[in-house]
DNA sequence: GTCCGATGTATCGTTTCGATACATCGCGAA
DNA sequence: TTCGCGATGTATCGAAACGATACATCGGAC
């Protein structure tokens, strides 16, 4: 699941581990550890299935060839120096072609949609899906909610004291809260795109039963 | 964390882990696991540390209950039906006096209220502190609230697109509607409480001084 | 009679977390 | 100058939680 996160920021731009949590922490929102317990073995897990690589750091943003051909002493190569300004020694993290194929496979997960984190983590990379798989994880996302939902009134347990009480009512608004929005999305997304953004051909849908 | 979940419930009656599951997915709401795979685990911890101690199963709704109506009841008279026929082998867990003691260390925790699920767990089991202790928790929580929403909105990224705009905006909502909350909470504690509880227990209730 | 779903206990492998250990840089105060 | 100290940066460790699964037994439906 730190997956996708992971994936999605490299997509823009090769970055290093400290970096990358300072934005996921606030792509993500405040809360959301993304402690470097998991961001590094994660790290470390994509690059051994292959889906991103070591690019040597220092200047990542311009100019570098892409070829590089790291040669055989990654420790030694990872501890080189710059000619003068000598930042400290950093590993960034490039995406390769095996990696975009998994992001968007996880992307495109619809039981993604069930957990919380990770709906939100998809939503925040929509602008890289088609409107039909949008429209895909919306309604799952919606089915979820709806689902939470119904549990929540069916089950009803009489409410201890009035602070339990509180909890379930703020609980089950916010999950109304919640279902509304995902409605105000689907219903954005159903109608031709506003001018402002590259969301492009919206002539897609047929979609039209369940309520 | 499970700790006080565990520790909360098995404060009014003894039960096994199979219906604990069960009473945890409902008092937490829907969402939150609770798998076996942290369950187990957790109890057995919680035995080894003399918190909790096994009653060989069978009796587990004992004479104590004179007072009556325990909202569990209907569940334990459901088990209790085995005068022959024996049921399968459960283990049933009885908080000890050194769990009383965890319990109560483990709810009054300020540092709870930073954490979303350990926040909600406390409040449900607000009927078991005192006044004091319940508006130090909620200060706890009002500060992390207003910090994340401080922290969000002097973060302000332009927003890539409507899908991170809007997930932006449904967040610091989000966080916003939860202060309100909290402050509702707040201002309930600080006036005399209403005595509209149709289930109360009332052996632990003298919480009614505003004081 | 037998299949099936609910009840029940338990473990395995993986992911995530929080704390911590390192090392280097920039910078201001002693 | 040197010292500390906070920010930057990489990395690991143990514990916690998860999802999946393996087991058994029970009560009914067919």
């Amino acid at each position: 699941m730190l997956e996708l996160a992971i994936l999605g920021n490299l997509k823009q731009a090769p970055v290093h581990g400290y970096e990358l949590k300072k934005r996921l922490a606030d792509t993500l929102g405040p809360l959301w550890g993304v402690s470097f317990g998991s961001l590094y073995p994660a790290l470390r897990r994509l690059e051994r299935s292959g889906a991103i690589e070591v690019v040597d750091a220092q200047e990542e943003a311009p100019a570098i060839p892409s070829t590089g051909s790291l040669r055989g002493e990654a420790a030694t190569a990872r501890l080189r120096l710059a000619p003068k300004t000598s930042r400290r020694a950093r590993k960034a993290y490039r995406i390769t072609a095996r990696g975009e194929a998994l992001f968007s496979e996880l992307l495109r997960d619809p039981d993604g949609a069930v957990d919380d984190r990770t709906f939100a983590l998809q939503l925040s990379f929509f602008r890289f899906l088609e409107p039909t798989d949008r429209l895909e994880l919306l309604q799952r996302r919606r089915a979820e909610l709806a689902d939470r939902l119904a549990r929540s009134r069916r089950n009803r347990t009489p409410a201890l004291d009035r602070y339990t009480r509180s909890l379930a009512e703020h609980r089950t608004d916010s999950v109304e809260r919640d279902l509304a929005w995902i409605d105000a999305l689907i219903d954005g997304e159903r109608r031709p795109a506003p001018s402002t953004e590259p969301t492009d051909r919206p002539q897609e849908q047929e979609q039209g039963a369940t309520a």
